[in-house]
Parts: structure tokens; C-alpha cells; sequence
DNA sequence: AATGAATGAGCGTTCATTCAT
DNA sequence: GATGAATGAACGCTCATTCAT
């Protein structure tokens, strides 16, 4: 299995695009066998079942995706111009690719819990990447230093990925990375230094 | 339809049950009409189709989620503390009902897009409600007062339900509703008027 | 069963138009009830099940329409002459009630073979009707004496209804009484003393 | 679809068959299946669906029928001659297949207005092979020349329809093609230059 | 007599997966 | 390796009939 690796590739882009344009529901193995110009029982020398095509869809494109972050944050020093590297990059790359931000925010999500489960494993190394940043910027003072980790990286993760998927349900009209500054100064200030209530003095 | 009350809300609460145990897509009618202890056919004098039991699902409970917090927040005045509120409130309710919280953040995403754009217009006067709050917010110059309505609703709703979702999935294993003082404080500090960039140092 | 004729009738209306207006596979019990203005379960008070409510509109409905072509021609004396008014008074009943032409000729036919053949236990005086004809042809000599009588009357009927289907599905656009002496001329030669083959010239 | 031809027969084959012996409305698709001696899903890769199965059915064998029947009159001249032999052969066909006879006279009638729609469109060349003999038997003077051809046609094709579907629901206790000189008699008759009124004495 | 809420059996169709070629 | 015909389990919904009121 996963040998040859040209159809593999074949097979994977064929699914994004049949999810994409037919959504998770209608998404059938002989649609996407078709895209890909295979025999449907092809598609079984590949991937074990179709579970499997999801799961390999979201792994080949996320993985893609968290090492394009994680490779532009890795020269930079101050946590907070990380996370707005990571925020630029995180929009800016599914901008770029209409069809993977339909099927990762909208269609892949329609997947069962087992499904679910899986993907989330796959995202486990960009949340990673987060708790590193917030770490971080905790030892730089750049952000508060009672920081609960897991429940800041919850809160950034969420707010990234609702304005994204609101986004795309708007379908794209407005341009998301100009978004960038914005979404980086709520929470670099959600996460700096508490001031007094009710701030402006 | 919808006559005799007792009925539909049996069927209601059976459905909510079977989906939080055997998961969305195993929740075929039949076994929501056992649950219910009512004939397969008389789910159909209460509601129209299946489709129509699950969104009536969403539309009872998440009807009552969005009155109590309307409520709770109507008699107060400064906009943190109807954040903090809402913040409560929000994880209190999904806290205390846990089947509920199952089938809000885990089951009833993996309905098509027809029932999840339903779904979305039984959110949207809660969506109300926070963008009420934000504008009274920048009011009250406790908020900065250049922001942007909906990107800002989305961060705090994506934290919110992020927060939620990932207590569900952990299985519920820790106390949702202590984290509050943490969430309200990244929003408040997120939304408050700007400090200079990176604080303290 | 059957006491109270006022609802009984009601309910035979109803039948007619609700089966002519939605056709036969469409005409639920519950929507005769409706139209009759009672209640479902009263429907059950005066017959025994659904299939009687076809049969007895076939009945009652077809009990008419033989005794008004049996009573015009008692008087008659010539076997032709009454094939002409059994022709004649097929045609114009039918065409006078377009409601039941449509449930006679096309969707009473769509019940399953165990109605069909009660309703041809209806049918069966209409077709002694016929074969008295047929005898009193003979013995007047109006007709070939060698007739086989059940054949003949099959040929007849056979006519008879098919013209009126062809004309109920072709949305009754024409006039159907207007093909009597065609009809007419058509049965009775047929029947008449055999000619040498190919005929007069 | 409709590729292999050996299973498309096999699949029409046990249709006519499971029909014949259940009836219309007891022929489920998987019966028809399991008579085939194929699984369910199989009907589907030869037909589009339960309707389209039906409609197969009396294409091929209303299609033979009537091809049968037209190239047994095509080197006939006079039109009295081609319509013994389309009565001689319309007759001999139903004989000779009494499931057949019992699916095409009973019930392939039970099914709903839209297939029987399709069933008259596949019958229409059968009329056409019946206007054709009329046209050439005015020609001819065979028949009288101001007849009304499809009226004609109708009495004709009523004639026949009603005599085999008597003799079907007598359960074929008779020999059918024995009745062939009597009606073909009774149509030339009827068909032929009117004698005066009553004829004989 | 009349009601109408409740019942529950019954079936066409889809589609992931297999396997003979 | 590649094919694609064949498989068969699974389920939402309708509607004739009943029966407590």
C-alpha cells in the first residue's frame, strides 16, 4: 500500500476536489475514483478504506500546511511576532486554496467522532507549535505568566479557526488576511499583562 | 403537528439521548421512537420528516441556552460583567447537561449543510446578543472602540465553543465552569484599549 | 353498517372526487374522510375497509348507470334499435359525468385483480343486458344466428370501452355521442348476416 | 446500462414470472432479484429503477409481439387477409406465453398513470400496423372508404384486448386462437359496405 | 354514533467493498 | 498492478386500520 506514489497523489487530490465541489455526504468512492482517472477498485490498493482517503486528505494537507508555519516561525525570536507569523500563515494558506479550506472547515467536519478522533491527531503537532509559542512568550514576558496552556491554546486555535470558517461560509468574499492584524492584536492583548478593569483609565 | 406538547417533547428528549449515545449517524428514527416509547409513525405526526426532529432538537434546547443567558445578562450594566455572564452561563448550561453538550458540539456538526445552515439561524440571536454586548462595550469605552463587530464575535464565540468542544472531547474530565475567569480575562484584555506592543519588558 | 344513507352517500362522493382529482394510488382514506367532512374513523362505520369504499362506488355508481340503459330500452322492440340506445346511453352517462368516466375507465382499473373482480360482479347484469340483445337479435334475424354469445358480447363491450378510455385519456377533447351511429353501424354489421367476403361491389 | 445482455434478460425474465405469480403490487424488487438469481443492487446496474424494469419489460416484449405480428402480414396484399393474421397472431402470441398474457392484460394495468403512459407510447406502433391495414382496406374497398380510422382502430383494438382479457380471467379454460375466424368475421362485417338496415328478411 | 391520535408493517434504493479476470 | 461488475445490508416514511374517549 501507499507505494506507488503518483496514484496515491492522484487519488488524494481527486477527493478534495469531489469534496469540494459535492460535499462530504455525496462524496462517493466511485466519484472520486473517477476524478482520478482509476478504477474504483484502485482505490482499495491504496487506502484500506475510505475512512483511510479522509484521513490521508487531511494528513498530506495539514502536514503540508503546519510545516509551512512552523518553518517560518522557526528564525524568529519574540513569541508574539510568531503567533502573527502563525496567524498570517495560517489564513494566508487557506486563501490560497479555496477547495482545502471548504473540505478542512466545512465538509471533513460532517466526518463521524471516529473520523474526528483521527484528524485531531493529525493536528496534535500545530497545537504543539501553539503551546511552544505560548511558552515562549510567557519566559519572554510578552505575555502574562499564569498562563493555563492548554486552555490559551483552545482559545487561540477557536478564534483562528471560527473566522476562518465564517469566512468561507460567506463564501470568501472579503479578503481574510487582511484580518492578520486584527485577530494578532486581540490576542496578544488577551494574553499580555492583565491591566486594571475596565482599562482606559 | 406539534399539538400535544407531552408528545413532542418526549420525542425531543428521547432524540437527543439516542444521538448522544450511538452518535448522529446511527440515530435511525426507529430507535429515537423506542427511546421515546411512542410508535415509529407518530414521531411523523410531531415532526415533518427527520430532518425536522433534529433541528427542533437545536431549536428547543439551544431556544432555552440562548433565553437564560438573554436573560441573566438584561438587569446588568457594565459590558465585561455581561460577558462574564454570558461566559458563565454558556459553559454552566452545556455543563449541566451533558448528553446536550454532546449533541451540540459533537453530533448535530456532522448533519448536511441544509440542516447546519438551520441550525445556524437558531445561533444567530445569540450571535445578536454578543454583538450587543461588544457595541455596549465600546460604549462604555470598556471596550476600544475602533473594533470590528463580527470578526470580534467570532473570536469570542470560536473561543467559546473551541473551550467547549475540547472539554466534551476530553470526556469531560475537569471542571468546565472554573475556567471562566480565565476565558473572560484573555477576552476583556483582548478587547480592551491597546497597551503598547509586548508590555512589560 | 350502511344505516345512516345520508353519510354513506357523502362518503361515495367523496370517493369519486378525490380519486378523480388525485388518482387512484394517491386517494388515501384519510383524505375521502376530509372531503366527505368526517372523521377518519367514521369512514369505517359504514364500510368494512377501503376496498369496499371501491367496490360500493362502483356499485352504486354503475347500479345506475346499467338500470338507466335497462329501463330505456324495455320499450324497445328491435335488437338494433336497442343496441343503438345501450350504445347511446353509454356514451351519454359517461360523458355527462366526467368524474366518473376518469374513475371508471382509468383508475378504478389500477386496483389490484381481487377488486377488480368484485367490480366485475357489478358489471354483470350490464353484460346480460347485452347478451338478451344478442338472443333477441337472433331471433329476429337481425343478426347472423350462429353467434357465439359471450364472444359477441365481449367484442361489444370491448368496443364500447376502449372508445371511451381513448376518449377519457385524450382529455375528453371531442364529442363522444357524436360517434353513436359510427359505433353503432360498425356492431351491427358486424353482427348482420354474413355477406360473400370482400363484400358488395 | 443495459451492457450485459444475458443478465438484462435474465432480470426481464424472472420480472414476467415474479409478476405472474405475485401480482403487481407483491413484486418487490428483491423477489424479482432473487428469481434472477442476482442480488438486489444488481438490478440496479440494468435498470434505473422499479419503474424502469416494468417499462423494460413490455418494450421487449410488446416489441417482439408486434414485430411478430408485423412481419407475418408484410407480404399479405389484401387488408382483410393482414388482419386476420395480426387478430390469428395477436391471439397465437398471448396463447402460446400465459404469463405474459396474465402480466400485459392484468397486471401490468394495476401501475400508475405515468407507466402507463410509457406502456401506450410502446404500443403505438401496434396502431400504427392497425391504421396502416384500415387505410389499405378503404384502398382496396375491402372496407367502406368514409371510415373514421382511428375510432375504427379503437373498436378494433377494444375487440381484441377485451376478448383476451376475458379469456385470461377465465384462466385460459378455452382455446383462444379457436375464436379467431368468429372475431375476425365480426370486425370484416363490421368494416365492410354497409347493407341496408337489419339485412336478411 | 363520531372522533382522530396512535399504530407498525413493509420496501425501493444506495454505495462501500470484494474478487475473478 | 488494475479493473469494474457484483454484492447485500441498512433505513426513512406512508397509510390503512384500531380503539379509547
Amino acid at each position: 500500500m501507499k507505494k506507488q506514489r503518483l496514484k496515491y497523489k492522484q487519488i488524494i487530490e481527486a477527493a478534495v476536489e469531489v469534496i469540494a465541489e459535492n460535499g462530504y455526504h455525496a462524496s462517493q468512492v466511485s466519484k472520486i475514483a473517477k476524478k482520478a482517472g482509476v478504477a474504483d477498485g484502485t482505490i482499495y490498493l491504496y487506502f484500506k478504506n475510505k475512512e483511510d482517503i479522509l484521513i490521508s486528505v487531511f494528513e498530506e494537507k495539514m502536514g503540508q500546511f503546519i510545516e509551512q508555519i512552523a518553518s517560518s516561525i522557526r528564525h524568529q525570536n519574540r513569541a508574539d511576532d510568531k503567533l502573527e507569523t502563525l496567524i498570517d500563515k495560517h489564513f494566508r494558506q487557506l486563501a490560497a486554496d479555496h477547495n482545502l479550506a471548504i473540505v478542512t472547515q466545512l465538509e471533513l467536519r460532517q466526518s463521524n467522532s471516529e473520523i474526528r478522533q483521527k484528524i485531531n491527531q493529525v493536528l496534535k503537532p500545530y497545537l504543539v507549535v501553539m503551546d511552544d509559542i505560548i511558552t515562549e512568550g510567557m519566559e519572554q514576558r510578552v505575555f502574562r505568566d499564569e498562563l493555563n496552556i492548554p486552555l490559551v491554546r483552545q482559545m487561540i486555535f477557536g478564534t483562528l479557526d471560527e473566522i476562518v470558517t465564517n469566512w468561507v461560509m460567506k463564501e470568501q468574499k472579503y479578503n481574510l488576511v487582511d484580518q492578520v492584524p486584527l485577530v494578532h492584536g486581540f490576542i496578544t492583548n488577551g494574553l499580555s499583562a492583565q491591566q486594571e478593569r475596565g482599562g482606559a483609565n
